[in-house]
DNA sequence: AATAAACACAACCGCGTCACG
DNA sequence: CCGTGACGCGGTTGTGTTTAT
């Protein structure tokens, strides 16, 4: 039975004695796949007693997501993976279970690593904030970024990533909307310091109407029955946004990694691309089809 | 060669959410 | 409706390795 949880009186759950902590030697990391293959994912709790391992549950559980698991890809982050990345997280923000799971063979640890102690200092190298992609507000560059980011009157001081933005109608994976401009609450509270985390946590299984037409989610906000559409969705402005870093590297002898979809681009204004009900309107006729 | 600093990443922690009784 | 167990997520810490002095 467990103890209601009282802030400042939290006991670890590895703490119990008995339960080892640390790094896994191979012999545990034999047991635990063995067991893993044999009886199945799950259970993680009850797992470490009937492997026969001294270990606590979510341990196991990391363990074998992170490093045992046959899918898992260990190793050099290929430069393609790379830019993937990048692009993904200028859609979605921190969400790295959301970004591994298009990342074929790479976990969320292994890419927040990556981010953590690779592409944040290669973006501030670049100039470029890895928070929010856009270009780091120097004196020199101030100016000029005023000329290429339209920020939304939502948007305020907090630039959000992509598919936020587009939140309350496409996006996947995100906090229940009931509300139209209110994306989640990391924007409604307008925190900086919240702002890119946490924003695919918070959900429950709830029904909105979303333009008029009904519309359920799932716990990961995610709109049920749409699943395709809205990862096709996701795959366009994915490749879109390849398209146009492409495009803009030619242009400007350097990667530009905050800005919008080609298309959009092309048909459209950058006020536009930070509008909602532009991204509405956008998402409808990606999947009309669907909606109709 | 010794040591400190920086780096990389595995592992842990706290918390939110869901399912269920 | 509430309490609890379980799970999953993002943030943070700990530790081993590499590099610089």
């Amino acid at each position: 039975m467990r103890s209601p949880r009282v802030k400042g009186q939290i006991t670890p759950c590895c703490s119990k004695v008995g339960i080892k902590r640390g790094p896994w030697t191979p012999e545990e990391d034999e047991v635990l796949a063995n067991f893993v293959k044999k009886e199945g994912e799950g259970r993680w709790r009850t797992l470490p007693k009937r492997a026969g391992l001294q270990r606590c549950g979510k341990s196991c559980r990391l363990r074998w997501m992170n490093y045992l698991r046959p899918s898992v890809k260990r190793g050099h982050i290929a430069p393609d993976e790379e830019d993937l990345i990048l692009r993904l997280h200028r859609l979605l923000g921190n969400r790295w279970s959301l970004i591994a799971g298009r990342i074929p063979g790479r976990t969320d640890n292994e890419i927040k690593n990556y981010w953590n102690t690779h592409l944040s200092k290669k973006l501030i190298s670049q100039g470029i904030d890895p928070r929010t992609h856009k270009p780091l507000l120097t004196l020199e560059n101030h100016s000029k970024s005023q000329d290429v980011y339209h920020e939304s009157n939502t948007s305020t001081s907090n630039p959000q990533p992509v598919a936020e933005i587009a939140s309350t109608t496409c996006a996947r994976e995100i906090g229940s909307c009931s509300q139209q401009n209110q994306t989640n609450d990391a924007i409604q509270n307008n925190s900086p310091d919240t702002v890119g985390n946490n924003w695919g946590r918070s959900s429950s299984r709830v029904v909105t109407f979303e333009n008029g037409i009904e519309v359920e989610r799932d716990r990961h906000g995610k709109m049920i029955g749409e699943e395709e559409t809205l990862s096709s969705f996701l795959d366009s402005l994915i490749n879109d946004n390849e398209a146009l870093d492409n495009q803009q590297t030619e242009a400007a002898g350097r990667h530009v990694f905050a800005a919008p979809p080609a298309h959009l681009v092309a048909s459209s204004s950058h006020q536009q691309f930070f509008d909602l009900s532009f991204w509405e309107a956008e998402f409808q006729s990606f999947g009309g089809d669907h909606q109709q």
